[in-house]
DNA sequence: CGGCAAATTGATACTTCTCAAACATCGTGG
DNA sequence: CCACGATGTTTGAGAAGTATCAATTTGCCG
């Protein structure tokens, strides 16, 4: 195999897992190769931090593979989980001038990093990119405002069925067998207990409690610390109200 | 005085309140023309409705006085809601199919409404325009998110005393010759108790409670129902955590 | 196998909700 | 102008739900 011409650097984008998912979508091949030379992939480690709270904003980025959460707290320091982010999502806070949430790799992720000037001059220069990156916005607002009705009007049992319907939704496992059209579906959750909790804006107590209700009543089994069966998805959406 | 021209409408635009706040303010005058053109005026008593939760999403608007509510509700008929609308504010879901919450005037207002077809049209047409639709959506998200945490992890007490800040910021009477640069502000709310509740995840009674404790601990004075006096804000920003 | 972190379980306290009643405010019509 | 009813608000008592604190238990990883 001839080497490649070394001119200019790889473009990772023809690679990419979420090239046709991503904002990136609507670009056409010259504009992939020059937002591609903006950006940088980064791995994160589980656990790893990407962002922190009121820093000045300086990276925008695409999700490509793993899960993140963007977080808060309050004076007194009790968390609250904003939202999280999946491949092809969008992250970070472009024409902005501080991070308004933490954000924090769940799993361990892969990311496609811009500094925020650089992507800010770019979007601007491409109105396809500024429009899916406000149809993403949108969209992002609408489910946002929906878990408001959770944190606000729900009581625990409604949040963790609610939660688990969610989970089921984004994670579902297509590769299990036990996947049919009906029947349990799997789900190996990428949040502990406590960021379950923080998500949902409970105790971990009280997730526990709910959880091991749900599966004494027969909805759902937990074979494992972060595996979930739903085994009556039909009466869990009952439960979620 | 002559008659104008009467082959195109009048330009409401010129006279209006908002043009330089709102989502416009970008545009020159031969695209505010053409803006124009497809928006009408429309006034809204205090409790009517203008969008409802679920219907297609036919309208978009501007908000150019008043104070309007987003909300939706439980299955079992528990309401929230999810922002509050102010003069220049941006009003309904472009590019969607489904309007995903209520829109209802909470005092007299107007707004300039556009059908959602001609206002996705005329943004995609116009960068500008959605660059500031983009940049005002993103702000939003940013408030909405900062809403899920006083509705996942504070108390009672710290939800009021945060509203009551909130509130003087967004609607402190500035021709009131009270507020000086420190000392009592007046603000005249929007709103009736029970939708502070719906806005703060409470009950009315739990509102009415701790109005009457920050009232009874000499932070607020409460002259009228929708009547608030700070007394002493540096104490309730210390409640609100 | 042992040690550690995470999760569960239990007992209790506290906050908020619920239901009920009294009270205040506003607009209306006498 | 005041009485009246309607609506919205405050207050009270008790119940329910969730948080808190403490003690186990479980599962994971070296």
């Amino acid at each position: 195999m001839d080497a490649p011409a070394t001119d200019r650097p790889t473009n990772f984008c023809d690679a990419c897992a979420i090239r046709n998912r991503a904002i990136c979508g609507d670009l056409d091949n010259r504009e992939i190769g020059l937002l591609n030379d903006i950006g940088r992939r980064r791995r994160l480690e589980a656990g790893e931090q990407l962002l922190w709270e009121g820093d000045e904003a300086i990276l925008v980025a695409n999700v490509i593979e793993g899960v993140l959460k963007l977080s808060t707290q309050t004076a007194d320091g009790k968390e609250q989980i904003l939202g999280l982010v999946y491949p092809s999502d969008f992250l970070g806070r472009p024409f902005g001038q501080t991070t308004p949430y933490g954000v924090e790799a769940l799993t361990e992720a892969h990311v496609c990093v811009f500094e925020r000037r650089d992507f800010d001059r770019f979007a601007r220069e491409h109105p396809r990119l500024e429009h899916k990156l406000l149809e993403r916005t949108l969209a992002e607002l609408d489910r946002t405002r929906r878990w408001m009705l959770l944190l606000g009007r729900m009581n625990a049992e409604q949040k963790l069925a609610t939660f688990l319907i969610e989970m089921v939704d984004r994670l579902e496992d297509k590769s299990c067998a036990l996947n049919g059209l009906e029947g349990p579906q799997a789900v190996s959750l990428p949040l502990s207990r406590q960021q379950i909790a923080d998500v949902l804006g409970l105790t971990i107590e009280t997730v526990s409690r709910q959880l091991t209700k749900l599966k004494k009543d027969g909805l759902i089994d937990l074979p494992a610390r972060r595996e979930v069966i739903i085994l009556d998805a039909d009466e869990l959406a009952m439960r979620a109200g």
